[in-house]
DNA sequence: CTTACGGCCTGTACGC
DNA sequence: TGCGTACAGGCCGTAA
């Protein structure tokens, strides 16, 4: 599931569960996930106490007393599970790759079918220079990321509006799910070229538009607590709801929410993506591909 | 340098 | 019921 606002919201739950306790031990089920594990994962780990939280795009940031980070993705279908104890009738147990268990005697699980998830332990102080933490751009939350700064990155890109906002290198934290509710939220057509796109003069209020979108649709789903789909659950076993308030993504030939609007909403394909609109109500720009 | 796309995995849905 | 295919919340690494 795990976009900006389902890891932020993982993250948070994580926070309030174990913040401050100590990892008294970890069970590690397999010597990979996407990558390897990182050489000594468990020393690395196990005794230390957990500091702090963060979160750069997609990734949670575990802050240890012992100067390491332990760096989380949880790529398409990752899941923390929080428990107090182990049922008997795990059904997620083939798919259960870690397993920590704190000093407040609390069993954290990580759970991920297909493995496209990862995790390292990086020193604290070079964490900003991590491989994969070192070019990603700006979060999609932060003041940083605003028109200003989205007009500077993307113009002469040779790809689509849509395409940009998946970049994780322009802007650190959007998803396939949340880059098509806010082209929709902000009118803009996801066939919106960047090329030359800086010298159209609707850009900076498309931009401007588009930021606030953005920002307005994220936090909108983290108050929601993310999108549940398929079976997934919050560590604490709840649903998200954010997936009843979609008025593109995997709405597929349904009618556009907009008042006065009668469109039908469109899928199609972008860099291999799909990629769901109203081909309507999201004005076509005269700098179209 | 930039952009395109194969590949990593399992699970599910659907057509035949 | 089974089997083949397409697709799914991500993104690295390599080719071009």
């Amino acid at each position: 599931m795990p976009e900006l606002p389902e890891v932020e919201i993982i993250k948070r739950s994580l926070c309030k569960a174990i913040d401050k306790q100590s990892i008294v031990d970890v069970k590690q089920n397999r010597l990979n996930l996407r990558f390897p594990f990182p050489l000594n994962f468990i020393d690395k780990l196990k005794g230390s106490s957990i500091t702090s939280f963060g979160r750069k795009a997609k990734y949670i940031l575990i802050y240890l007393n012992n100067n390491y980070v332990l760096i989380i993705h949880l790529g398409m279908s990752g899941n923390f599970l929080i428990q107090k104890n182990t049922p008997d009738d795990d059904k997620n147990i083939k798919h259960t790759h870690v397993v920590f268990y704190t000093s407040n005697n609390l069993i954290i699980k990580y759970i991920d079918p297909r493995r496209f998830g990862l995790m390292d332990i990086a020193k604290v102080s070079e964490i900003n220079q991590h491989r994969l933490l070192k070019n990603i751009g700006p979060d999609a939350l932060s003041n940083e990321f605003n028109a200003k700064y989205l007009l500077k990155k993307i113009t002469n890109k040779k790809c689509n509006i849509k395409t940009a906002l998946l970049n994780q290198n322009i802007v650190g934290g959007i998803g396939n799910i949340y880059a098509s509710e806010a082209l929709y939220h902000s009118r803009i057509s996801p066939h919106t070229s960047c090329y030359g796109i800086v010298n159209y003069e609707d850009s900076k209020n498309n931009m401007k538009r588009l930021v606030k979108s953005v920002k307005f649709i994220l936090n909108k789903a983290i108050e929601a607590g993310g999108s549940t789909i398929s079976d997934h659950r919050l560590p604490n076993g709840d649903l998200g709801y954010f997936q009843n308030e979609f008025n593109v993504y995997n709405c597929e030939s349904k009618k556009c929410n907009r008042k006065h609007c009668s469109g039908i909403i469109k899928k199609i394909k972008q860099s291999g993506r799909s990629t769901f609109f109203c081909d309507s109500c999201q004005e076509l720009q005269d700098h179209e591909i």
